[in-house]
DNA sequence: TACACTATTTATAAAGATTATAAAATAATA
DNA sequence: TATTATTTTATAATCTTTATAAATAGTGTA
């Protein structure tokens, strides 16, 4: 789908749940669409700084839950101090760099099995899973070697 | 092998290392090899605060960072506010309640085959990868249907 | 065992991320 | 357009983690 329709889902989505679409959520969620990164809360506060002079962190933050409440984004913890939040398209998982911190995105076919033997062997209801993969990205290793 | 035998071997691997061994580090250990939950830095901190009342947050914290350094343990980033630090035995997963966040451990052969579609497609050399499992537990799954 | 050297602990403060609060502004609806 | 509940803003508070410097204590050696 296009960005624009994805956009336009989403705000169908949030219309739905009776959440009102103020131009701060509509400038959120395009950024989070538009941006390939994987962005915390103070980089989208930053990136809208021009447009809403005004905003409070506290309303990117306020935003963040509510979607992650109706399910348009993911919230990523990694070791580091921020959380960094996704727009949830399809299912995929991510690589990270451990040198530059870069995100890829990479899809893999779920991994029912081992949901279905986990539930199996602790007696869970298994709900889902959530999977990273780590290591070098091309650009750092050619640093590496320099 | 017994839970002696784990903070004897522990030990030996702080030697090694040239890391001197504390009374507090001995107790940070033991309580981390004895203790089945997965604790958060201040869960240890309370935890031995009747052992050492004068103890520092920061040496928990402090030693914590030695040891993750050292291979001996694991810290664990969930959604929630702290980490979570588990000592290191053999490779396994977690699966984490949903309801109560008990969390139990789930061994399963590595997924060495997603690693390796993952450099594959993204360029990567891929160190390691992490995966947890989320869903309610036995226990929370009796609560809900009372 | 006692000494000397350096790592470690403590106490404290600082930093950084996130949340709580209350007043002001505003989107949705009739 | 007027009303009302929701949202934003501004601010402060909270909570986790790290930095700093002085005091303390492990460890190897004589």
């Amino acid at each position: 789908m296009s960005e624009e329709g994805q956009l336009k889902e989403a705000i169908s989505t949030l219309k739905e749940t009776g959440v009102r679409i103020t131009p701060q959520r509509h400038a959120i969620l395009e950024y989070l669409i538009d941006s390939m990164a994987h962005p915390t809360a103070d980089d989208i506060y930053k990136a809208l700084e021009g447009k809403f002079p005004n905003m409070s962190v506290a309303t990117v933050y306020n935003n963040l839950r509510v979607f992650r409440e109706v399910g348009l984004v993911k919230e990523l913890t990694y070791g580091d101090a921020s959380s960094r939040f996704d727009f949830v398209t399809t299912d995929h998982y991510h690589v990270i760099c451990d040198g530059c911190g870069k995100i890829v995105d990479f899809h893999y076919p779920g991994l029912d099995e081992v949901e279905q033997l986990a539930s199996h062997v602790t007696g869970f209801k298994v709900n889902n899973h959530r999977m990273e993969i780590y290591g070098t990205c091309s650009d750092c290793s050619t640093k590496e070697t320099h």
